[in-house]
DNA sequence: TATTGTTATACTCTATAACTATA
DNA sequence: TATAGTTATAGAGTATAACAATA
């Protein structure tokens, strides 16, 4: 019994936003105070993207460049990121973690796997292996056109 | 070859955020201009819970009640919820869509729905199938102990 | 002339506090 | 006394507009 598009697309939107509201309200109750959302993601962003600029940055995280011009400020003055000048374009501004920024995004990250790996553990190895190898079939599929970088 | 629970963990948070980036950038393309985040939410929350609360918006959407009460009054201001008085407890609300509010969620589904439809197209209809059993199994897991309603 | 980044201003959203009405 | 909901006020975040510096 195959299963089509449509019902597949129905799990999927089923699904995908139920796991991602349980690891916000994961993230949630562990992230360091006061810092929001887009903060966080941007710090994500810089630690995937060293030396990247606030364009990247407004273009990541979903803000304009004025936007992402303030949170990036609020960042540097939380010192969980330096903003140096660029090598060669002087327009432009360097941006990377600094040991507390990469701290706080690591230290979230890890709560939060082992928080998915203890939920998880509910599953057997068969179940796992192919929940894991169903999420990279799901990945490449949806991800397919655009990729985002 | 069994996969751990942490091997898989990586994999959740690492397809999850990815997927849910792109729903999130595909229902933006298509949502009712000045509908927040937070309002189409309380609108699917009351979609799936007809005749429910201010306070169990509030609780469903992660705002206070104050904060809430004033979603819930710009929804109704325009036109996609109503606001009446509960049957017996004269303290409560019952909240429910309008046949607006409604066609707002369902063309907003339905047109998520058929972009995901469209690029799961991509995959075999034994992929759609495993991909399909293993989320089913990944929500069985992940929303574990505390399911919310 | 186009691009990168910042500052100034106004608006929206949300929380806290205080209140009313009902259970 | 506790709960449901509202209103008032203030604070945080973001966008638009305007600007400065560099390519």
């Amino acid at each position: 019994m195959p299963t089509s598009s449509a019902q597949c697309a129905q799990t999927v939107l089923d699904v995908v936003p139920a796991v991602m509201r349980v690891l916000r309200a994961e993230m949630r109750r562990h992230r360091a105070p006061a810092l929001t959302v887009p903060q966080f993601r941007a710090l994500v962003w810089i630690e995937g993207q060293p030396g990247t600029s606030v364009s990247q940055v407004a273009e990541h995280v979903g803000l304009t460049r004025p936007s992402a011009s303030v949170l990036v400020e609020a960042l540097v003055r939380r010192r969980l990121v330096t903003r140096r000048p660029h090598p060669t374009d002087r327009r432009r501004v360097t941006l990377d973690l600094t040991a507390g920024g990469l701290a706080v995004v690591q230290a979230s990250r890890e709560r939060t796997l082992a928080f998915l790996a203890e939920r998880l553990g509910a599953l057997s190895d068969a179940q796992r292996a192919q929940v894991t190898e169903a999420l990279i079939g799901l990945r490449q599929s949806v991800l397919a056109p655009a990729d985002e970088s």
